[in-house]
DNA sequence: GCTTGATCTAGACCTCGCTCTAGATCATAG
DNA sequence: CTATGATCTAGAGCGAGGTCTAGATCAAGC
């Protein structure tokens, strides 16, 4: 092992960067914001280790921004799993209702996707016959 | 006819916003930002009438928007349409472009709705076993 | 020891996309 | 004529989600 020794699959700041995509500074400011469920641990140089288990929630949260999960439940997400064992079904509502959301989007977008392709294909025959006037007309 | 009489077919911002979803504050930004084709008209009062036209531009911009079009982009292309016919190629690839993205984003939201159904289940599984301990283990 | 690069903290700053305010004007119903 | 409500302009303000800076410290290689 290059990186570590005694220190088993704890990794730095910037190796975590690289694996979860998240900038180093997103990182600190995650953790500033309380989205982490633990605190993550120091060298005695007060660098940062994050454990695999960190890193694993750090892929759960990118999974769930990228989906349009606000940070605000982000953070309260990480509240109940740091609480530990007993709100369970609160941590199952939270998921659920953005599943739900999610459903939502995908559906908008599949519709917005074909607007745009019938306006692709308008303009492609357009395009196409060479002539292009009248195009933005109400009817088009 | 309650609203109008010779006004055959233009309506007042207000009643845009209610055709368009959009505010009538952000009609008014849309418009200073550049993002309808044409300049809106207006009555000898100085209050903004809008043509069929308008309102079919700003439900395409209002698609565009969800489907997460940045404004930038939006004025561009308003611009190009602005210009007239001969710029039809860049108008297309503005369009194609952007369905790329769409395409992207829907595939990405797919993934994450999987990721958190998986999680759901999960969760599912261990409150109906009444047993929810060791549950965000790396493992999990 | 010295240099180089990664990391540290605190806090200022930024972009995006609106939203809201103030104070005035217009238009319509009573 | 008056009261009410919609609209006007210019510009300030806001929430989300980071990003960046300054100045210091740590750690590794030469």
């Amino acid at each position: 092992m290059t990186t570590s020794e005694a220190a088993v699959q704890s990794l730095s700041i910037g190796e975590v960067a690289e694996r979860t995509g998240l900038s180093v500074h997103a990182l600190r400011f995650y953790e500033r914001e309380g989205l982490l469920v633990g605190p993550v641990q120091r060298t005695s140089g007060g660098r940062r280790r994050y454990t695999s288990f960190d890193v694993e929630w750090l892929l759960i949260c990118v999974k769930l921004r990228e989906s349009g999960m606000p940070l605000a439940d982000l953070k309260h997400f990480a509240e109940l799993v740091r609480r530990g064992p007993g709100n369970e079904s609160e941590r199952l509502h939270l998921l659920d209702t953005h599943r739900q959301r999610v459903d939502a989007q995908i559906q908008a977008l599949e519709e917005c996707r074909s607007v745009i392709t019938w306006k692709v294909a308008v303009y492609t025959e357009h395009l196409a016959r060479g002539e292009a006037g009248g195009l933005w007309a109400p009817t088009t």
